[in-house]
RNA sequence: CAACCGGGCCGGACAGCCGCGCGCCGCAGCCGAAAGGCGCGUCGUGAGGAAAGUCCGGGCUCCACAGGGCAAGGAUAACGGGUAACGCCCGCCGAAGGCAACUUCAGGAAAAGUGCAACAGAGAGAUACCGCCCGCGCGAGCGGGUAAGGGUGGAAACGUGAGGUAAGAGCUCACGCACCGGCUGGAGACAGUCCGGCGCUGUAAACUCUAUCCGGAGCAACACCGUGGGGGAGACAAUGGCUGGCCCGGCCGUCUCCGGGAGGUGGCAUGGAGCGGACCGGCAACGGUUCCGCCAAGAUAGAUGGCUGUCCAAGACAGAACCCGGCUUACAGACCCGAUUGUAUC
């Protein structure tokens, strides 16, 4: 990924939890908040809820992918942490994109459009 | 061909584009004095048969290791072998099931002792309800004998037949059964048309007894480097604490709360009780190591994903986290080998 970091420290997460802006969608709950630094941080919770070790570890892919396609059209500088609900599994993977768009448009995430 | 039984093997494939972990190599790229780090690129490689449950057995690591004794707890349970070891595997015995191939087994001791045996039943190692027989009584009944018959029950005086008797009874006999001792066979569990004795219910998944084994905790172990701190408050001063049960012995000021703190490297992966084939020994598990092949994930918010197309039997259960040997549990289906039974044909 071209500038997003892992984000690993839990405090972080609870921070963001506590005090950071949050959108639900159908298939994952978005949180960011401002980091101050040059690059964004990701982090991705697949809780137990969600089923084995193999359904947690294809949500994660997913959701790395989805936000791996899409990092060029985010602005820069935000933490996010992206929980996964049980349709991000097995749910149609255009959907998936175009409701996080959604969920990164009302947070204000997407970058400008240059017209 | 069908049904069933046992074993083995695989568990989506191929192509294109984008993306990820690790390794090697390269780079007139960036940082650095250098070692090196970062970035980019090529190539290679990248989850399982159960990776799972964490149920056993080990390796490895630390703690206790100056020990000694006692107690407790846990595990296993026919016999012989295999193994580093096992509660695993193989063979075999016994029991149960199946026409059979074959499968299953918490398979030591009830004659060391204690307990329990609900309900039913007269009675559960202690018994006479009905019945049968004898005696007494006019009679209802009473006293005695009796486990052959009835009924109850998972289990009722070893079973069947004959003799015997007032009626009966292993009381006696024949055959059988169970147990104990001998003899024969077997390496042994055990088996036997043999001989003698004996006739004593079940339950140990009740306590118990017998034999064998077991120190504890785990890679968040542990080692090294680094960072922070080396503080404050309180309690008890031996009649205390530690030596994760107790005693002897040994050691020591101890305990609680609050505050502060930063992580990295090794362990850790080209391994090892390793796998496959041939040969030799063995019924087999397995061993020999003679020969020939095969082994290449190693993360640490944790690498395999997304999209498109083709094919088919239409993709189940499911993700390595220190490493091995097992067990157990989950699982759509595909293929191969062998055996049994039935049917048809020769």
């Amino acid at each position: 990924m071209e500038f997003t970091a892992p984000l690993k420290l839990n405090h972080v997460f609870r921070k963001l939890y506590a005090k950071g802006e949050s959108a639900v969608g159908s298939f994952v709950v978005v949180y960011c908040r401002r980091n101050g630094l040059p690059g964004n941080r990701l982090g991705i919770t697949t809780g137990l809820k969600l089923g084995n070790a193999v359904c947690r570890n294809r949500a994660r892919r997913r959701i790395r992918e989805v936000y791996r396609l899409n990092e060029a059209k985010l602005r820069r500088g935000w933490d996010v942490v992206i929980v996964a609900r049980s349709r991000s599994i097995d749910g149609d993977f255009r959907d998936m994109q175009r409701s996080f768009l959604h969920q990164c448009g009302k947070l204000g995430l997407l970058r400008e459009e240059k017209s």
